[in-house]
DNA sequence: TAGATTGTTAATCGATTAACAATC
DNA sequence: TAGATTGTTAATCGATTAACAATC
């Protein structure tokens, strides 16, 4: 079995179950069985079991999950024992709100500086680094940034994609309404934060 | 055929054969290929096939498909010509940067108004209302508003959801990092911003 | 007719879920 | 042993893509 596969959906599913790992390890439980962790987070209990494999299959008829050894299994798939640091291009509101969001550490991932070619652009309460774009360059050398985030507008992705790239980012992650194109081995992921919703006014137009 | 269902990828690609149809359009071509459309948004010809099946159905073979009613029917399921009116609650940054964003209105939906608890939130430069969430009752009911965008925190979340589904809303797009329960008929769309970021990274710490 | 182009059928893959076999 | 619980196998569904049949 291909150990090195957790897929994305299961990936989705991991922080929810280390919350609930950790709170019941706090309350002393030594083993928890995958249909207890399901019936508290309301899933079918078959798709935990496959998930936990996914992750560390030690789980024992009868018994079920080492919590503690569970939790760790989990902090190192989601990459929370060495933590990666991203950078972002595009500090408007979308960039800033994405600085502020802290879901991003559950999967292993820091922002640790923003970037914007305007340098009047406001300070603003984060704790992220907020630099002008001249200095995109050697930041990402020193910290060997290998994750680059695009919230800048669909006129300046491509140009900031190119420059990403070309500081040796490796995994490009862009919200600007448009495809990118990236040289062999990068990987590059498009969000399209208007299909959601664009998929909800379907079903409510055709039910 | 289920001439009701458009799958939400084909949904998503909708609006970019939309755009090009209007750039040849405008140029005077009548007819066009899957092939020819294919190419150029650098898709396959089978899926730009099937997905224009699942819109109009109306190609001929040789001659390829109608320009004008190809773009008729796009405009029609990707709900152009009678938009939807949503409305949004938490004007934060994520929150207001979605009130900038120009994609919805590409599938057929507006946000035409905007509610904060904190009565200071600064009014910025977007043309959308802004209004204290005392007034979120009657602005609903006014405006039979269906549609409801959460973007408080994890908190308030479950709250906010239950005032939208009290006031008639029958569809709820839900940013907060938790999960929501609504009742029965309700439809739900949870957004996980944070899962992109870290399936790229799991990529990358995997490959 | 010949060939370009459509539309359909079948294969593959990821995700979910039910049924079942294995095991402590 | 008995039964709870795991893990696997098979069915289903959506999405993509290749192969092919239909048709203007």
């Amino acid at each position: 079995m291909d150990r090195n596969t957790v897929p994305r959906a299961t990936l989705g599913r991991l922080p929810r179950y280390l919350e609930y790992l950790k709170v019941i390890s706090a309350d002393g439980q030594k083993n928890v069985s995958a249909t207890a962790i399901a019936k508290n987070l309301c899933l079918g209990d078959v798709q935990v079991r496959k998930d936990l494999n996914a992750v560390s299959g030690e789980g024992k008829p009868k018994v079920g999950y080492d919590v503690i050894s569970l939790i760790k299994s989990l902090e190192n798939v989601l990459g929370q024992s060495s933590f990666t640091d991203a950078v972002l291009v595009g500090a408007g509101k979308l960039g800033r709100a994405l600085l502020d969001f802290d879901e991003f550490e559950k999967y292993g991932v820091r922002i640790i500086a923003a970037f914007d070619s305007n340098d009047k652009v406001i300070k603003t309460g984060s704790k992220t680094v907020l630099l002008p774009m001249k200095s995109f360059r050697s930041y990402c050398e020193e910290h060997s940034i290998k994750i680059g985030i695009i919230t800048v507008g669909e006129g300046s992705a491509q140009t900031v994609c190119d420059i990403m790239t070309d500081c040796g980012i490796e995994a490009i992650w862009n919200f600007a309404p448009c495809r990118l194109t990236v040289p062999d081995g990068v990987l590059l992921q498009q969000e399209n934060l208007a299909l959601s919703l664009a998929h909800l006014n379907y079903q409510l137009a055709n039910s």
